[in-house]
DNA sequence: TCTTCCATGTAACGCGTTACATGATTTT
DNA sequence: AAAATCATGTAACGCGTTACATGGAAGA
């Protein structure tokens, strides 16, 4: 029933993953939260940059000022020891399990109340978004596994490919349900 | 890039897609939230009494007192034709594709930080959850076929179904995932 | 010339959660 | 006697999104 104490912040388990693996500036932690951590979880620059301060201030970040492309300096962050303690406590504290919010499916709940061709249409969509994604996540487990550092389990593209494994196997599934659905509705609609 | 015009928030569509099937009280409703609805979308009565009453004032829904059981007297909500008609603008809008939010996969994408047998529990206690989830469902299914309703594609337990079987579809490929993942784990630990 | 990318931040707003508030009936 | 269920609401708080703000360099 009580989740196990852990003073990491969801968003701040985010970032100190990436800067764990690498050093990153606030922009570069953005992009990377569009892709690759966007596959699963998400956050704009305008959560990041308040949250690498609190970090800070909590020691488990640190910067260095860089020469940035823009107007303004970089700032270039990098994961502190106390921020790799801070992350492994996270990453093994006990989580009860997360309610799900999928608002495709929650739609799909009252599909019974529209004409069977509008219904049709909304699962094609869902199913050529599924596949699309599918795709994407096929190209880069094939960019992970060509690194060749894939096998050893403390290293970052082990975890990546878990993850990337993970988003395959759900998108693959997502994918046979729609066209499961699809039959489904040709056979309801079809007398 | 743009989402097509529906004045339903989600919750507003998840309110009046339960009481398009039936008419309740905001109690009730409150706890079809937690379950079937709960499986793809959440709610507290705290957002779901302030929610009725928006609904009423756009005419969405309207409401009869009747007795409580409880020391007030009760609200029965029922969806309006308006409510209807909303209700299949909102099911049939353009939706782009939603972002993922996954704490479990986020947290596994940093799962190389710790020690083997960290990650080993991590994931045993997640295909636990899984596979428990998975039991709900195909007891909930098996109570879905036994009404005899679900062939009818404009049917309330037809489109329950259709959910119901990817939560199921879902969940299976979660334990056959969390499976792999062991022997992986175990492989890249045994040497 | 216009748009996009680089690069950093602040402010306002909305949704969702937690805590607070009340109190009768039923179950343990 | 204590706890859970029934039954409705308000208030405070935190996280996430959108809008605002600035401005140089590179590409279309």
């Amino acid at each position: 029933m009580m989740e196990q104490a852990s003073n990491l912040s969801h968003l701040g388990g985010a970032v100190l993953g990436l800067l764990a693996r690498k050093e990153r500036t606030g922009y570069e932690l953005a992009r990377a939260m569009e892709r690759p951590v966007g596959y699963f979880w998400t956050a704009g620059h305008t959560q990041i940059y308040p949250e690498l301060a609190r970090l800070e201030a909590a020691g488990l970040v640190r910067h260095r000022d860089v020469a940035g492309r823009g107007p303004r300096q970089s700032k270039r962050y990098a994961c502190t020891s106390a921020g790799l303690r801070a992350l492994r406590e996270w990453v093994g504290a006990d989580l009860d399990p997360q309610p799900v919010r999928d608002l495709e499916t929650l739609r799909l709940w009252s599909v019974w109340t529209v004409a069977p061709g509008v219904a049709d249409q909304l699962v094609r969509r869902s199913r050529d978004t599924h596949a699309r994604v599918l795709e994407a996540y096929l190209v880069e487990l094939g960019e992970i596994f060509a690194t060749g550092h894939h096998r050893a389990s403390t290293h970052p593209d082990f975890a990546s490919r878990l993850t990337l494994e993970g988003g395959i196997r759900q998108r693959r599934a997502a994918v046979e349900w729609c066209d499961w659905m699809l039959g489904e509705l040709a056979r309801a609609g079809g007398h």
